[in-house]
RNA sequence: GGCCCGAUGGCGGAGUGGUUACGUAGAGGACUGCAAAUCCUCGCACGCCGGUUCGAUUCCGGCUCGGGCCUCCA
């Protein structure tokens, strides 16, 4: 294990802490998944990806990593907090599939992007194969910490001594005169009450519910995340992530979900939050506005590649920013990061062709860049100078080349940009507007050839002008002759 | 109304009490028939006004502007 600390931005505190693994040399950490109702848009890509990144840290830290990112198959409203369509019933009605079927297409559709995002494999639970643990759950925390009105079992926030600690927000309880927001739901006690049991509307029926000491009918959506965790991870885990939307209502939720069901069983401290360190990545915004997808049309990685950017040319783009900063998105900014991709593939396949991997790394000047890099990542995740040291190692030209290949290795195990693997090749991606095929840039680079050699330069450049015309660059001094051009 | 962020070069984005990363774009050079790709080199910025300080982009206060959350959302 390494000898510096990491440190991380604990959303509890506000503040950097040295982790501490709960069970030494373990690390267990549960990522807010996906509702899979829909597409991922990129936005919420960057949440898996700074996740990811988090796990490789921990990994290279000698921890032995242990990480759920849940699947959310049911349970989320449309609208307001406790009331409307179940997003996964409406969705199913629009395409008129089964909300199983919807749930089942979205979450392979997910994990497909996270591949693509070369994100490491994780546990995947489905909150519908834990349904029977959530009402057990319910069970034990109804009596202290709920009360049931006619559309479900409530969890009453004034329970929990410091609910909302998370969000940093003035309850009800502390201030009466709040302008509240929320849509009240006839009965609630608090406006921040939620439901723990959601229950189906008389005469009706849902595709997916489930029978309940509180009625038929399925679960409030902040509770599969305290009984997957717990399940999985056990209480207390070491680090719960998620978007920073979270931090306002459904981590405080579920913290107070947790605290109640510590309380009860009391086997740990009231104050116990079920996890040690709750970490939050900020925004992926575009200037139109944030990424909804409400909007109709919205921002898939299909839609990246689609354009012709290779999937991993958006995780250094994520890379490229501190996971708690904004991030600006915009296609010149994905063309920069491509670019950049591109650049260091190369350097690294020139390194690959010249050298195997030294077992050691012992140079100083080698190490030191290692050593920067270290410092850097333990720095709550600062990726984006690590990144130019990454760059620096490259740029050293032939000395040191298997300790450089080696410092690559193990600089690329934490960026997960999969460099090793990677070729030049890989990052040529076909846009799917592009007229020309591939065997017709290579014709035309034949007769290219012939007349260069024939010295008909008008006759070449003529055959360039029209790939270029057909968004083809040439690229005559590069192994690869050609690009396509974005 | 409440809570909370941010403001850095054309764009993106780090970081720092004193010499201001980096990427990309741009400029120049090498290479090329010419380009492109690649490599090398170089310009270009710290919102405004005060304060603290020998010295502030960095700390403090105010202002302006922008954004987020409080309602499903990564």
């Amino acid at each position: 294990m390494s000898d510096n600390a990491l440190k991380l931005f604990n959303s509890l505190n506000r503040r950097l802490e040295t982790f501490v693994p709960v069970h030494p040399g373990e690390a267990r950490v549960y990522t807010c998944g996906p509702t899979v109702y829909n597409y991922q848009h990129i936005g919420n890509m960057r949440a898996y990806v700074f996740a990811d990144t988090l796990g490789r840290t921990l990994q290279w830290k000698g921890y032995k990593l242990t990480h759920v990112v849940n699947i959310t198959d049911v349970g989320h409203l449309t609208s307001d907090a406790d009331e409307g369509e179940d997003k996964m019933e409406r969705m199913a009605a629009r395409e008129g599939k089964s909300a199983w079927d919807i749930a089942k297409f979205y979450q392979e559709d997910f994990e497909r992007d996270l591949a693509r995002l070369n994100v490491q494999p994780k546990q995947h639970p489905r909150a519908t194969e834990y349904v029977e643990a959530m009402i057990e759950w319910g069970q034990r925390i109804a009596n202290k910490h709920c009360y049931e009105l006619e559309s479900g079992l409530y969890f009453d926030v004034s329970t929990i001594d410091d609910y909302g600690r998370l969000a940093r927000a003035v309850t009800e309880a502390q201030d009466d005169e709040r302008e509240g927001r929320i849509e009240t739901v006839d009965g609630k006690r608090n406006a921040a009450d939620f439901a723990i049991w959601r229950k189906t509307p008389a005469g009706e029926t849902r595709q997916m519910e489930w029978d309940s000491p509180w009625g038929r009918g399925a679960p409030g959506w902040h509770l599969e995340c305290s009984v997957m965790g717990e399940a999985l991870l056990g209480f207390p885990f070491d680090i719960h992530t998620g978007g920073i939307d979270h931090r306002e209502i459904h981590h405080p939720n579920e913290i107070a979900q947790n605290q109640a069901y510590c309380c009860t069983n009391g086997l740990d401290d009231p104050k116990n939050s079920g996890a040690n360190i709750w970490m939050h990545n900020n925004f992926l915004v575009e200037r139109s506005g944030k990424m909804s997808k409400s909007s109709g049309e919205f921002l898939r990685l299909q839609l990246l590649i689609d354009k012709g950017y290779h999937s991993l040319a958006y995780r250094l783009m994520c890379l490229q920013a501190q996971y708690r900063s904004e991030l600006e998105f915009s296609w010149e900014g994905l063309g920069a990061a491509l670019t950049r991709l591109k650049r260091m593939v190369m350097a690294v396949e020139t390194l690959k062709a010249t050298t195997k991997p030294s077992e050691t790394i012992s140079e100083p000047e080698v190490a030191r860049f290692v050593r920067t890099f270290q410092d850097w990542i333990s720095e709550d995740l600062n990726t984006a100078v690590p990144l130019t040291i990454l760059e620096q190692i490259l740029a050293m030209k032939k000395v040191y080349a298997g300790e450089r290949l080696q410092a690559v290795i193990r600089m690329d195990s934490v960026l997960g940009l999969d460099l090793l693997n990677l070729t030049r090749a890989d990052l040529r991606i076909r846009p799917k507007s592009a007229a020309i095929t591939e065997a017709e840039i290579e014709d035309a680079l034949a007769r290219r050839k012939e007349a260069r050699a024939a010295k008909d330069f008008a006759t070449s450049d003529a055959i360039r002008d029209e790939l270029i015309a057909a968004g083809v660059e040439v690229m005559d001094g590069d192994p690869l002759g050609w690009d396509w051009k974005l």
